[in-house]
Parts: structure tokens; C-alpha cells; sequence
DNA sequence: CCAACATTCACGTTGCGTCAGGGTCG
DNA sequence: TCGACCCTGACGCAACGTGAATGTTG
């Protein structure tokens, strides 16, 4: 018999009928070179399968094999130590059982303690009370009049703002709402968070190597920041991922082109129950109604490539006006080599691309040209194959995304 | 923290622990080529173990990590995930479980079986009444007297055996008793069958190649034997492994210097409850109380590697005068090629043993001088290590062993 | 200067699955 | 000549353990 009736027999898959071969629990005659199987490999297999099936390993098995060829499976010796055999697993087995059922119960708890995860304290955001003296009209500059507002000792969670100069925006839902809406069609709000679903391993880490250096680089800054802003945060979000570490004296300015965005982090930031001041602008444009020269911390995690999807200079000279002279930057950039197909991909799929998207070169150039800051970078790591629609979904399998960290202070 | 720490709180081996961090999930910062860790490495590590407890892979609790990190633990969908992922584990448990019962119950079926094995038939054995045709005076030849004799219709059980020459031998127990005891002290009745018990795996493998090479040679013989022949039992014992293939119309002689191991053997033998003709002949010489020429098939399996330990020729020569004139062996031997270290410790721990000794050039020379005879072989393979109190404890690990099988026709 | 740490690298474990590359048979 | 078989050999997985060779620190 060959080898493909037996495994056809016996069920038991050609390979593993090679491999029992080849480890010399079965033994078959040959024929030339084909394997040529008889009653006795039948049974043998049988052997075989009861004894996995009661948990012995093939080693184990072996041991079991040697007993049977040499004792004729009478003495009682042999049939006793086979019997002692069958015990200690069987109390192997016993112990496996309890394990797992421990294991069992322990997720149990766990899911009964996520249950309550969500009854804990909620708290209801707004536009922060001590954010007022920040916003400002971005035409003349001049402190914004709000009418109809609705308020608590706080925040305020609706209302209208105007400026004598004929600009208008309202606050709604506690989030600001200017009348710069995206009308573009190459962006959409990823309500789903998916980005943060596929990701690969590769860039995972990366991600989080930026992270943690990052953070860490906040929490030892010599001077603590009194407005942070963190825009774009549709493509990523890295104050969401940090907001527990977060100082509660400071103003955290989120912005983005799509309410919907807003409205759902919001939502999720107030079920942290934290004490925050974060202002949540809604805007399309980089002018948004606050006042010059107030921002001392930018976060830019991957901002500007997210950015310069859709203009063509960076965000930084972009929205410049905001900053304050001891400003800094914090954040992390994605780069493909210059002629990176996938570079033209990008280009191709965001036809308001700048052309100098994702080339650090460039933003290097752009960022060590502020005056009185110094650039530092340190470079992470590559990334040869991105997850589906990430990286724009525009990443060619084997081009290298350089992945960078970077401050400006 | 340096690693050492980490290990010595978390009770993770420091390989452990490093290679958590190659597979990315632990990212602890780096301070030069040491790796430094903080309090959330310590918290990561104390998830990691409590995620494996309840039985998740690491390539799932990174998957885990990867919710956490990018959630804040509490948007619902995530949540909700987790929950999912818990449960799904969960019932993956139960199936283990349920599985792992299964076999314990399986094990109990099995362990039941084997408590009635021992009830079966049990055949006492003695020297067969057709064997008495064959016993004869090693001086003279002629037929021996029994007297005092016990038996049933098929087997002598006692009795007293004489020839007028003056030899004497007795039955006992059915076992055929030679005044040729064993008086040398190089050897010992091996009653534990401890040779067959620590095998190794090469050497097994081959071992039972030879014996189904053997067995298929038995089976397919054009002329089926009268009489055969097995002695120094005690070494190695290839019918007894094979007792329920033999046919039943076929005397067999067993022959051991040992009575003990006879006994032994004898007894083992009759739990099988068969109906075979053997005869126990217990004797150290090489003059049997059996006729000449009439013995037609000589199993020797290893048994001239054993013989040879003692004499100085071939058991083959020393016992010539038995065989009709077209008998054939079937067997193995083991040799080491001629300058063996493993040779020169043999026939230092034996000094009665031959010169010859693991010889197969020597074997082959003496075999292939028999006129009328065809000797064959086969090179099975090698061993290279020896377990202990095996290969006469003389094998110097790394000298090749070379086993063959072989026919005399 | 030595011991006690640390690092990287590579290979072994178990029970196969999955190619790649090539042979043989009808 | 093509497909249906067969062979051997190598590599991959999970979750580390175990060395060896080679720093680094107190």
C-alpha cells in the first residue's frame, strides 16, 4: 500500500505519516524508494492516533512502542509500568483541566470588572471658561463677542461668536464651529478609528517608540507649556492616547476639518472624567479664531504629512502667526526616499499634495530655518510593507517608510 | 531599572523578559546598549502575565496591547472587543477542557482494559513429546532414558535423563537441565530484561529494521523449518517477540546458559497462551543433549556478538554438528571497524572473549566458507552512542557501531 | 583584577505544514 | 506528453531555554 491509501485510510495527512516515518515510530518496508505500507503500519497508526488522543506526546509514544516490541505486551512488569505511565498522565491531565478551568474563571472576572468600567464618573466638556481669552477674530485680531450662550460654572456648551468685522462662529455641542467647512472629497472622518486597527507590527512599534520619546521629552520640559495644540487629528490623535498624563492647568487646543471627529473624541475624552481644558475648534482653513502668539507647544505626530496631503506648505510656516516666541515642537514624520514610487501614489491620490510631501529633507530644511530653535531628529526605524489603508494606502510593499522623531525647541 | 531587577520583582527570566521586547511588547528605553525600565514596563510585564494565565498567545495579548494603547480603555467598541475576545478565548477553553476530560476518560477505559489482560489463558509448558526425538547423548549420540518422568499428554514436566554412557541432565519445571553450568563471572541472567528497557532511539530503530527484515525472510521461506534453534538467550531473544507469528508445527529450542532466565522466559511465555513445541535446553557449553543434523533454521540475533564474548570461534562452528545439511541462519551482528577503542574495552571487561570480536570481515570470512551456502547481508546504518548497559557498556561515544542484517541459505 | 552583571547571536525544542525541485508511472 | 502520484530537503511556527562569545560596571 502507498502512502496516499494509508493516509486516505487512516485519515491521518501524508506529511505526518512521513514524519512519524522519519522520527521511527512507523517503520514501513521500502520498495526501490517508494514507501510501502502494511497491516502492521496500519495498526501501528491506529496505535498512534489512541494515544494522542488520550495526550501522550510522540516521544511519549515511542517510550510505549519500545515496551510493546519487546514484551509482547504480557509481562507484567511492562504492563505495569504502561499502566503507571497512563496514570501520570492522566494526573497531568487532571492538572491541565484545573489550570484551564482557573484560567476560565479568571476571564470571567475580568469581563464582569469591563462591565463596570463604563459606570464611572462622566464628564460633560465644553468650551472651557478660561479658553475665552484666547479666542480672537482671524481677520482684526479683536476679542470675539458670544451671545445665546449656554453655560455652566465652567464651560460653555453652545452659543454664537462674532466679530464686529462681520465673522462669524458658533459653539455647538461645546465645540467650536467656524464657517470654514472641508468641502474637498479626498478626506473622510474616520469615526471608526480604523487606522488604529491594522496596524502592523512593524509600524506599531515604531509608533510607540516615538511615543514614549515623546512623552517623555514633555514630562521633562523645562518650562510647562499654557496652550498645546494638537490639529489634524483626524489622521492621528496622539494627545487622545496621553490624555491621563496630561497637566490640568494648561490649554489643549484640538483641532480639525471635521466636526464629526470632534464630536466623537469628545464624546470618548468625557468618559475619562478628567479635568481638562480643551478647546475644540472645528476648521478647515489654518485660520482659526484664536490669537496670535499664544500656542507654546505644537504636537505635529505625523501632522504634517497628514498636512501637506492637502496644501502645499508645512504646517508650521501655515499657522505660524499663532506661536509664541519660546514656542517648541513635538512630534514624529513619515519619509520615503525621493523618487519612492509610492511618493507618487500619494501625489496622485491627493491632487492638492504638496510637492514635497513626505520628504524629510525638506521639512528639515523648513524647520531648522526658525530662527533661535534648534532641530533635533533621531530616526527610528523602517517600515517595508504597511497594513491596508494605512499610509494612505499608497505604500509600495518594499519601499522604505522612514520613520522619525523630531523636536523644535 | 536594569533587567536583573525587573526579572528578580516580576519572577520573568531575564530571556523572558528580552524576548518580550524583541517581539515588541515590551518597548523599555534604552540607556547606551542597557536596556533601562520603567514603572510601566513593570505594569506591561504584570498585564503580560495575567493575559497568558488566562491563556492567551503573545501574539494576542499583543493585540491586547495594541487595543489598550490606542483606546484609553474606554470606547465602548473597544471595550466590546476585548469582551469578544475574552469570551471567544472562553470557549475556547471549554473545548480544551472538554477535550482533556475526554482523554482522562479515555486513559480509565484504557487502564480497565489492561487490568483484565492478565486474566486470559495460561498454558504451562513443558519439554513437548515430539521433542523427545530429537534429545540424544552429546557423548555418544544415542537416545537418553527418562525416568521418574511427570508429564500430560504434550509436555514433560520433571524427570531424570540418562544414557548409559554416564551423561545425566534432569527436567525441571519442564525446563531440559545440563550438568554445563555457567561458572564464569563475566555474565549475569539479566531477569529484568533491563537491555530492552534503555534503547536508544538509533539503536531501537535499527534493531527493529533487522527484525522485520528477519520475520519477512521467516515468512516468506520456501521450505519452512523443523527444528529451530535460538541460544544466549539471555543477551538478546528475537523469537520471543515474535512467538505469535511462529508456526505451530515446528519444534523450537531455546538454549541459555542461564536456567534462571530459561524460567523466566518459560514463564512469560505462557501467559501468551499458545500452542508452540519448545523445547528449554539450559546449558554453558556448546554440547547439547541433541541429536545431529537436525536442526534447519538458526536464529542468531546479535547472538554471535554474544557467543563471541565467551569462545574463541563462531557459535556457527562450535555447534556445526547440528545442523542438516540444508539449513539456514537468519540474523544480525554489530561490529566496529578494527582498531575500535570500543573493541579494545570489550576484550578487557571479557577476557574469555574471541580476538575476532565485532568482526564482520571475520564473520563474513567464516559464514561465506560454508559449501553449498549463500551469505548475504545488508548494511542497515549506524549507532553512534550507546546507552548504558548497552553494547556491553563498552561503546566509546562517537565510534561507529554498524549493525547488519544477514541470511545464511 | 575579578565577579557579577549586561549584551547579541544562533541553535534546539514539538508536531507538523508548506513549499521547492525533481522522479516515476499510466 | 500530461497529470497524478511519489520522493527528499529545507524552512517556518510558539515561546522560550541554553549556550557561547563578548562587553561593562563596581
Amino acid at each position: 500500500m502507498k502512502i496516499g491509501k494509508l493516509s486516505a485510510l487512516s485519515g491521518v495527512p501524508k506529511d505526518t505519516i512521513r514524519y512519524y516515518i522519519k522520527i521511527g515510530l512507523l517503520l514501513p518496508k521500502l520498495q526501490g524508494s517508494l514507501l510501502d505500507f502494511t497491516q502492521r503500519d496500519i495498526d501501528d497508526l491506529e496505535i498512534i492516533k489512541k494515544l494522542k488522543t488520550m495526550g501522550f506526546s510522540l516521544k511519549e509514544i515511542q517510550h510505549v512502542f519500545s515496551l510493546r516490541f519487546f514484551s509482547n505486551w504480557v509481562e507484567p512488569e511492562i504492563i505495569n509500568e504502561y499502566i503507571y505511565l497512563l496514570q501520570k498522565k492522566q494526573s497531568q491531565l487532571t492538572l491541565e483541566i484545573k489550570s484551564k478551568q482557573k484560567s476560565h474563571q479568571i476571564i470571567s472576572e475580568e469581563i464582569n470588572k469591563l462591565t463596570d468600567i463604563n459606570q464611572g464618573k462622566r464628564n460633560k466638556l465644553g468650551v472651557p471658561l478660561m479658553a475665552l481669552q484666547y479666542l480672537a477674530c482671524p481677520n482684526c485680531g479683536t476679542t470675539l463677542d458670544i451671545e445665546q450662550a449656554k453655560m455652566n460654572y465652567k464651560y460653555i456648551n453652545s452659543g454664537e461668536l462674532s466679530c464686529i468685522c462681520g465673522y462669524k462662529a458658533r459653539i455647538e455641542n461645546g465645540i467650536v464651529l467656524t464657517q470654514n467647512l472641508y468641502i474637498g472629497e479626498y478626506d473622510k472622518p474616520d469615526l471608526k478609528r480604523e487606522l488604529y486597527r491594522n496596524l502592523n507590527e512593524e509600524f506599531s512599534i515604531h509608533f510607540r517608540t516615538c511615543s514614549d520619546l515623546l512623552i517623555n521629552k514633555l514630562r521633562n520640559l523645562s518650562i510647562q507649556p499654557k496652550v498645546a495644540l494638537e490639529a489634524n487629528i483626524n489622521g492621528c490623535f496622539y494627545l487622545y492616547n496621553h490624555l491621563k498624563e496630561l497637566k490640568t492647568d494648561c490649554l489643549y487646543i484640538f483641532i480639525d476639518k471635521f466636526p464629526e471627529t470632534l464630536f466623537m473624541y469628545k464624546e470618548l475624552i468625557e468618559l475619562l472624567g478628567l479635568e481638562l481644558n480643551i478647546l475644540f475648534i472645528a476648521d478647515a482653513s489654518t485660520s482659526y479664531p484664536i490669537k496670535h502668539h499664544c500656542v507654546d507647544l505644537l504636537i505635529s505626530f505625523f501632522g504634517e504629512n497628514e498636512h501637506m496631503l492637502y496644501h502645499e506648505n508645512t504646517f508650521l510656516r501655515d499657522t505660524q502667526k499663532y506661536y509664541t516666541p519660546d514656542f517648541y515642537i513635538l512630534g514624529a514624520f513619515m519619509a520615503y526616499t525621493q523618487h519612492a514610487r509610492s511618493k507618487r501614489l500619494i501625489q496622485k491620490k491627493y491632487p492638492e499634495c504638496s510637492s514635497q510631501t513626505h520628504s524629510f529633507e525638506y521639512l528639515h530644511g523648513i524647520y531648522s530655518s526658525i530662527p533661535n530653535k534648534t532641530f533635533e531628529f533621531k530616526y527610528i526605524g523602517d517600515v517595508l510593507k504597511s497594513s491596508d489603508n494605512y499610509a494612505f494606502s499608497c505604500h509600495v510593499p518594499g519601499e522604505t517608510l522612514k520613520i522619525y522623531y523630531f523636536s523644535l525647541c
